[in-house]
DNA sequence: GCATTAATATAGCAATTGCTATGTTAGGAC
DNA sequence: GTCCTAACATAGCAATTGCTATATTAATGC
């Protein structure tokens, strides 16, 4: 057998592997909610108003796509939607929306703050926050943060 | 209407914010193919050979799943199946493996020089890995390098 | 060389997230 | 008040990614 010049780093036992590849697993199911959960915070913030049809165009799906989704989201407890009168969250909906949030703020300002571009920056935080750990996070805040004085 | 203590960050244009959820979706459409060409390339450097049962024990999910994802990747090209033989990459595989390896391991090895513990740097970088674009990673891969002078 | 076993293949199902096409209805213009 | 329109709901379909149950077959031990 050839050896390689450059010794391979020996992969993981199988059991801690695997812990990866599930959470990452389980983040990919929470994106979807998370989104949506930030967006409808976002819009109600912004524009005083959550329509279907607005978070379709924001989101790039089809305006059916987002009423199944609300539905779900409504029957999770996370908004209560007044027909013809927009989308709202609930106490926990808020809550989650803060957190998811504020999480987005410190990846994108974390990415900034790199000297990431501003675009890169937008596009990457979005698919970046839903992966990052308690830990992390809290490693980007401080880096932030040193910068910032 | 009540104005808020800390003035909004307002959202931006429609049809920018539609272009992050747009790249983060297929950026999603990609990760299993590259978890898939990454382990394969991993499991054939470090043991020799690819058996769908091994991917199945390190990715945690069920053989016949992997069996039907292997048949994917051998209709695009990307592996060969020799039955009873294990699996191996073409060299169009080969190329996607080495750069999503080396994108994997940069962003852990960022994970690490700021200060994220081995387990988290792991499971976080697993995640990130595949949203991460080509301007962040090459800024992941300059603190690194910094960091290691 | 034959039986056993471990590896792989296949069938059939479910959940999720998308779509288009088309119905239904609340609110505002007149 | 009625009509129109924009907002929303629903039906039905497809692709993807997972599962369990079960068949098939290559390798190997004896």
């Amino acid at each position: 057998m050839a050896r390689k010049a450059k010794l391979p780093k020996p992969l993981v036992d199988p059991e801690i592997h695997v812990e990866s590849f599930r959470q990452t697993r389980n983040n990919r199911r929470a994106e979807i909610v998370e989104d949506y959960v930030e967006l409808v915070d976002d819009l109600l913030t912004d524009a005083g108003e959550a329509r279907q049809i607005d978070i379709a165009k924001r989101l790039g799906v089809a305006q059916p796509t987002v009423a199944k989704m609300l539905k779900r989201l409504a029957s999770d407890g996370l908004v209560v939607q007044r027909p013809y009168r927009g989308i709202f969250l609930t106490e926990e909906g808020k809550a989650l929306a803060s957190r998811v949030r504020e999480r987005h703020r410190i990846v994108e300002s974390f990415l900034r703050a790199l000297g990431i571009g501003e675009e890169s920056a937008r596009i990457d935080s979005e698919g970046i926050e839903h992966h990052v750990s308690d830990e992390t996070l809290e490693a980007f805040r401080k880096f932030v943060e040193a910068r910032n004085q």
